[in-house]
DNA sequence: TCTTGACATGTCACTCCTTACATGTCAATC
DNA sequence: GATTGACATGTAAGGAGTGACATGTCAAGA
């Protein structure tokens, strides 16, 4: 039950790292820092942070000005959090759209199916790019999230480009074709 | 609205590939074949092949022994799932429990971070493992999404090593060091 | 003065997904 | 004959996440 949270676990990170934020400048990190490895909206993470206080692991510190609520972590949040991360099996459910349209390449012609591939190639390098203009802009943080989101875009960069070869080779491996090859 | 429904596509597409199938059976399909690209369970399936159903994408073909309902995919269905294809800009929401703990790794001293990115490794291992024993046994399908799994997954083992690598060095490049470098 | 836009917080409805529970068939083995 | 395990289908509660909507402050510039 208690088992999953991982917003909880990354928000607590966001606070322990750059001290106390209030609801809107966590939302805003997500965005700029964490957008590669967790993605939530303000409209998600304001009632969590609600829960988090009610559960001990933040507090609001102080009122600032335009109603603005900062949020500070416990010793009892950074005591769960490093918790978290030490014991803690990864799980991962991989859901990526790409890769279904990537699975489901074989029931297209060999015009459409470099169509989709040029498309899913583009997105591959656009998130690339946006990594690699990423600066040390979180100080020690994400630095090596950032290199893994940077290895694993690479890398399918490369599939995209091998696929599209083989695609439009000259030996036409058209998809068709493909079944007796590797 | 009916834009993203992912779950869909995934089962229009297998039935399209295999041909009629029970619940049971793509509940199988989704274990064995589609588990590195999308993951779905009983629970989840049976109700959509009922939705689908009612949509006409599908439709009932047969009723066998112990209650077993043959789903077929219908004209309708396979157009909307070449459509999808063709059409949908891939999205991805990167929720990646392995890739938050990388992000907060600078919060652990240098053995309790090691300890963690070792286990991420055997998890990248493991997950790799398994797509590399993997057979042709899809056919033709799932052999490209195959192939991006197979160079993500690489490239994450790859990031792990070098990682420890870091954390381990000589130089003793701890952790809290990492700051000024690269 | 007024408008724009960043700052700032929230709710609600809905979809998606997971976990636990519940039921029953059929073949093979003990 | 009884038990086990693969086959086969479902429901319900609840957590997680999204998109639309709603509200209000404050500073800067037209």
């Amino acid at each position: 039950m208690l088992t999953y949270m991982s917003l909880r676990i990354a928000l607590l990170g966001l606070l322990d790292a750059t001290g106390p934020a209030s609801g809107y400048d966590l939302a805003k990190s997500f965005e700029r820092s964490l957008n590669h490895v967790w993605q939530a909206g303000h409209t998600q993470i304001y009632p969590e942070l609600v829960k988090m206080a009610a559960d001990g692991l933040v507090a609001v510190e102080s009122e600032g000005a335009r109603g603005r609520k900062l949020y500070a972590i416990t010793p009892e949040g950074a005591s769960r959090l490093r918790s978290w991360l030490v014991e803690r099996e990864p799980t991962s459910a991989p859901r990526s759209e790409a890769a279904l349209q990537a699975f489901l390449l074989p029931l297209l012609d060999r015009e459409s199916a470099i169509v989709v591939v040029e498309r899913i190639r583009a997105q591959f390098a656009e998130r690339l790019a946006v990594l690699e203009c990423k600066p040390r802009d979180t100080s020690r943080f994400g630095r090596y999230a950032l290199r893994l989101g940077l290895a694993q875009g690479h890398a399918s960069l490369a599939w995209a480009d091998e696929t599209l070869a083989e695609l439009r080779g000259p030996d036409a491996a058209a998809v068709d074709d493909a079944v007796g090859r590797d």
